[in-house]
DNA sequence: TCGGTCACGTA
DNA sequence: CGTACGTGACCGAG
């Protein structure tokens, strides 16, 4: 055994029940790969194919090696901990999702997909999208469906066409027909990998920024923070939000009553909830669901509105009781429609709610979840209910958007401000107004906000923090023009080519704002999943149990036994100093987690 | 069956 | 007329 093998030994990313030292036909395969010219901690491309195997690829070398189960799989892989390799794949939701569920928690990963989302601004991540913006080439279409005789048109059963696009029928699952072929895909993912590294090292840092780790650039470690996002948006979807089936039953029997045992029996009971609304008016067959309908109906008690929305009606509820029960109904219909018992059956199984994630959508790349994870209404978090023995550690990030902001435009005044807990008393101290003022102020000068009372007070910030509004500025501009333009980690924005709307300017200029935040909010969530999760922190005593369960933008959630919340909650904090010191080098810039522990979401505040 | 609009939940 | 997202009901065009 080699020298490498016995000082990186890290078997913690396996299941309990895969031995990676068992004999086997894996045992060994590590020193093999050394042998071959495999490099300890490097990038190490992977395609599984189904029923077959492990296909890996290396800069000077590639290996197939058979297994059947996804145990078999998770076997291989685990015998590969020694090297310590960058899993390279095209993305997590392709590869890594049946690692997951076999159990597997892989420590390090470069995400194809998820880097070309980031450095080419893609809409998409599958191979197609991200080879063709990493050669350069035009859009490639989306494979889908079955082959037709025009996809066939200029390939030849390689799996790069004679346009240099991928091969359609290699997409479409040419690459998992042998292991041959499958070692060629694992090649291919880690010849873009190599293209992207390359891009992201030449990539200035936007601030002569020191002391990150490795001497590795900013966007190199943005590459890596959104790889481990991807991947975690996988174990996210897997692991689901524990959420008690009793407790929230019990919630929705108040909140909208008893649970419809028939499509007639739910008709009745909609009738009734509408009858306690429409009998504060005089006239009948009013549809509640219907805005245009309400309108009228309102218009007709003399309630004038230009639309229905909740907040424009709420000064008549005071004085009007059928205002008053149109605003309840509506609540209660958003709860009985969107999270109801029909909700409740699709999402809750096991005691979790599970959705998908997408570790970067939308324009900024904020982390995105379905099935309701991301928008469930306050009032019903007292359902999402930690195990037996178990407790939610919860992690808020404070004021992370202007403190991200001083960080990105390198605002000192900003800065400085952000070195207390709460940087809007500085600013409105500088700003010679009162904190809701300079709060308003500094959202508005984010978001684009171009009138209304925070004029006086936005004038004030164009004087006192000029590099952080120059910032705003050069983005809305670039916006404007229909120019490219980069968040500070990276991710290209990418512009519309031609000059665009005012809508387009306001969009750019906060979302460099957002974007950043998001980067590094996935940056810290990938530092806490390494002290959760991952085999990298030695000795083991000081690995935490638990696991992340949720991401909410600024909010880390994490269900952990109940001995370990100390732990956990210390982790959270040490995990963002640890984070911010290379994503914020130089800054001067402060950025703080509020920590709660409980036994609810709910009570974890 | 589709996209657009309204409405509303979260950050 | 401050940003982003996901979801559902309804409407009208296809």
């Amino acid at each position: 055994m080699g020298a490498g093998l016995k000082e990186g030994r890290r078997d913690n990313d396996a299941v309990p029940t895969v031995d990676p030292l068992a004999a086997g036909p894996a045992a060994g395969l590590a020193d093999e790969l050394v042998a071959e010219g495999c490099i300890r901690g490097a990038a190490l491309g992977l395609v599984v194919a189904p029923g077959l195997g492990v296909a890996l690829a290396w800069p000077v070398g590639r290996r197939g090696v058979a297994a059947k189960s996804p145990a078999d799989v998770a076997a291989v892989l685990s015998s590969l901990a020694p090297l310590d390799p960058r899993w390279t794949w095209w993305t997590a939701q392709g590869t890594a999702a049946s690692l997951v569920a076999a159990g597997l928690r892989p420590r390090a990963c470069w995400d194809v997909g998820a880097v070309g989302r980031l450095l080419h601004g893609l809409r998409r991540d599958d191979p197609a999208a991200v080879w063709a913006a990493e050669r350069e080439l035009p859009e490639a279409p989306v494979t889908r469906g079955q082959l037709d005789l025009l996809d066939l048109e200029g390939e030849d059963g390689e799996p790069v066409r004679s346009d240099g696009q991928l091969s359609r029928d290699w997409l479409r699952g040419r690459w998992a027909q042998d292991l041959e072929s499958a070692q060629t895909w694992a090649a291919l993912a880690l010849e873009v990998q190599a293209s992207q590294q390359a891009r992201l090292t030449a990539a200035a840092d936007p601030r002569a920024h020191t002391g990150r780790p490795g001497g590795t650039n900013l966007a190199t470690l943005t590459a890596y923070a959104e790889s481990a996002a991807a991947l975690l948006a996988v174990e996210l979807e897997h692991d689901g939000l524990p959420l008690d089936r009793g407790v929230l039953e019990a919630m929705l029997r108040e909140l909208v009553g008893e649970r419809p045992s028939d499509p007639a029996h739910e008709a009745r009971l909609r009738a009734q909830r509408d009858e306690l609304v429409l009998r504060h008016f005089p006239e009948s067959g009013v549809d509640l669901r219907n805005p245009l309908q309400v309108r009228a109906m309102l218009s007709r008690s003399g309630i004038d509105v230009p639309d229905t929305r909740s907040w424009r009606l709420e000064p008549y509820a005071a004085s009007s009781p059928a205002v008053a029960a149109l605003l309840a109904w509506r609540k209660a219909e958003r709860v009985s429609t969107t999270y109801g018992y029909a909700w409740l059956e699709r999402s809750v199984q096991g005691g979790r709610l599970r959705g998908a994630w997408s570790a970067a959508d939308g324009g900024a790349g904020r982390m995105t979840a379905q099935a309701g994870l991301h928008n469930m209404p306050t009032e019903l978090r007292p359902a999402v209910c930690a195990e037996d023995g178990m407790v939610f550690v919860r992690g808020d990030l404070g004021q992370v958007e202007p403190r991200v902001l001083a960080a990105v435009s390198g605002d000192e005044g900003l800065a400085g401000a952000a070195t207390e807990d709460d940087m809007y008393a500085p600013v409105a101290r500088r700003l010679g107004c009162d904190r809701p003022t300079a709060k308003v102020a500094v959202l508005a000068a984010m978001y684009g906000q171009t009138s209304g009372p925070a004029g006086e007070a936005l004038k004030q910030m164009d004087l006192t923090y000029p590099k952080a509004m120059a910032y705003l500025r050069d983005a809305e501009a670039a916006g404007l023009a229909g120019a490219d333009k980069r968040t500070y980690g990276g991710r290209l924005l990418p512009g519309l080519g031609e000059p665009g709307s005012g809508g387009h300017g306001r969009y750019v200029r906060n979302a460099v704002v957002q974007g950043a935040a998001a980067e590094l909010f996935k940056a810290w969530a990938a530092t806490v999943r390494s002290g959760l999760a991952a085999a990298d922190v030695e000795p083991e005593a000081e690995r935490v149990a638990g696991q992340i369960v949720l991401c909410l933008h600024d909010e880390l959630l994490l269900h952990v036994p109940a001995a370990s919340a100390d732990a956990a909650a210390a982790l959270l904090a040490s995990a963002l100093d640890a984070t911010t010191a290379w994503w914020a080098a130089g800054s001067g810039v402060r950025f703080v987690v509020q920590v709660a522990v409980g036994p609810t979401w709910a009570a974890a505040h």
